[in-house]
DNA sequence: GTGAAAGCGCTAACAT
DNA sequence: ATGTTAGCGCTTTCAC
């Protein structure tokens, strides 16, 4: 059996609630018997149990964090942002994955939940209305993380996708191009649909350019989905001459698509993406994206949870934080 | 306050007791009364309290896991191989990054056994001693993953990087070259030093090639900085012919390099790596490789914790899954 | 098949 | 500054 609080409190003759408060830092202790109790509890090698302390605090110092998928590197960027506030606020995670499936994410809620973590970090492409139910009852705070929320009902931290998407797309009208297309994941996410989408053909009606919706590829959101979808793409008897991407592993697979069969960039296709990896820089030419600040929106969440938790006041549930353009070689 | 399961053993005019038992799918229950009991559940909404039950009954269904940084994609995929195997065994997982700092590790292992999980999976490029001697105390099964333990203490699960290192250079010695370079990360890593370059030096030894300490270009981790060793290969005045890498990413970095200096590969230099990522297939000339099976590695381990958490029998502590090379672009 | 009761190890009033 | 005591919500003997 392990040494509990009461062995100590025996060994250093005082009483559990001395020990307690030793351990817990409070002030309210003679610096002669804190030393007394310290040392019992070196020798000793007390550890003070967290599950036993959570049940009469109420508090667990511990986070759901529900993520869809922590293998790829948006997520694995956006995670390590998570856990590096945690951490500075002593706070652990609990980590799981949901592959979007709203039906789990529903049951890891709960599950997170049932263990009394402290506050939760939700991550998804979109918000199902059972999930909305459900973290409505929540009894504690809930931040979501590069994720969109219709409603505007819960706190979160993204960038303004809407606007970069349609700076991109300007970008490329004012390189000439009129037959510009969008190459996304599935359309059923809010993300791609309400926010880049809609920045995208933004640009265009505002340039006068008709929304064609043959240019709009929707493919999963894959490396190898990408590269395929070239063929497709070359199918089209009015070719496009310019891609926006709306990840840089979608980019990737266009841009190799591209040049493997003869074309270049950007001398024949020009492309820009948002850009959630260092992908980026790696492949020739390297690409123009949007830097979408994936540490600071896990880091920036975070950091609004613990407020929340704390009950302090924030001056804003909605942040939007600021992105940039790294002016690559896949544009002229 | 919550429902507790007191509410609803009141509710539903049972003990305490009969309710934990139906909660817990005990099967000494008559179906009337659980029938019974599963309704005032419904109807009053109670969820367990899994703090409480981690108190009473001294096992969580949580796991902690240490790792070096969730934001990379080798220990991503591992990650990823560890919670579904979680998930089906019904664990939960307190991740927490240690960033390779032993002191770091340390403090999380002591923290995470603080937490009362119920085991620990533990990934480091190497075991120093304090770990060591912390991980021996701990009252609960701790299992490696792709991480080396020199001296077999504990239950471990890798490939043979060494026989993986030694294949491969076999490769490039069969393929005409004389003059081979190791391309890895710090060599204060076991991994690298014990096994990698190990068996990089065995194949050379074997094939009576003099081995060449100036071949060997120790880097930190990152793209960047293997991008950038290749100026320094240059200089060298007996050029090396052929590359191993100890992952895609420094393998990357050369070929890049190389590349942008206006050489060909495989035509003027050849490189294989082992292969942490799917960046080996989307770069150009996709490279050869070592596929090392990271999500299993991850899996097999959580697996191989579950057993040790039930104290079932294990035939072998120390296991080593099969690797297979991927023949792609960058040798002849 | 079901209930009573004693903890699990700690915190947090409330006294003193 | 320190001690006493009543829980926190559950599991788990042990009776019956």
């Amino acid at each position: 059996m392990a040494i509990t609080i009461y062995d100590v409190a025996r060994d250093a003759n005082v009483s559990m609630a001395t020990v307690s408060r030793v351990v817990n830092g409070n002030q309210n202790v003679k610096p002669s018997t804190r030393r007394k109790v310290l040392e019992s509890i070196e020798r000793l090698g007390y550890r003070p149990n967290a599950v036993a302390r959570g049940l009469a605090s109420k508090k667990t110092t511990t986070i759901g964090v529900i993520i869809p998928d922590i293998s790829t590197s948006f997520y694995g960027e956006v995670s390590r942002g998570i856990a590096d506030i945690a951490t500075m606020y002593e706070y652990n995670i609990i980590l799981s994955n949901s592959d979007e499936r709203s039906e789990r994410e529903l049951e890891l809620l709960v599950d997170h939940l049932g263990k009394q973590v402290d506050g939760v970090i939700f991550m998804s492409d979109s918000v199902s209305e059972e999930v909305r139910q459900e973290m409505s009852k929540a009894p504690v705070p809930i931040v979501l993380a590069g994720t969109i929320d219709i409603e505007e009902q819960f706190p979160t931290v993204n960038i303004d996708y809407e606007q970069a998407a349609y700076e991109s797309v300007v970008k490329l009208i004012e390189n000439g191009h009129k037959k510009i297309a969008f190459i996304t994941g599935p359309l059923s996410r809010d993300i791609n649909r309400v926010q880049k989408k809609a920045g995208y053909e933004r640009a265009l009606k505002e340039a006068g350019i008709e929304i064609n919706e043959e240019y709009v590829f929707e493919v999963e959101d894959t490396y190898d989905d990408s590269y395929e979808s070239w063929k497709e793409i070359q199918k089209i008897e009015q070719q496009p001459t310019a891609f926006l991407a709306s990840n840089s592993t979608l980019a990737v697979g266009i841009l190799n698509g591209i040049r493997d069969a003869g074309y270049s960039v950007p001398e024949d296709y020009e492309i820009i993406c948002y850009e959630h990896s260092n992908l980026t820089r790696i492949v020739r030419p390297q690409l123009t994206s949007v830097v979408v600040p994936l540490y600071d929106i896990g880091a920036v969440a975070m950091r609004l949870l613990t407020k929340l938790m704390d009950k302090e006041e924030v001056e804003s549930q909605q942040i939007n934080l600021p992105y940039h353009f790294a002016e690559r070689d896949s544009l002229k």
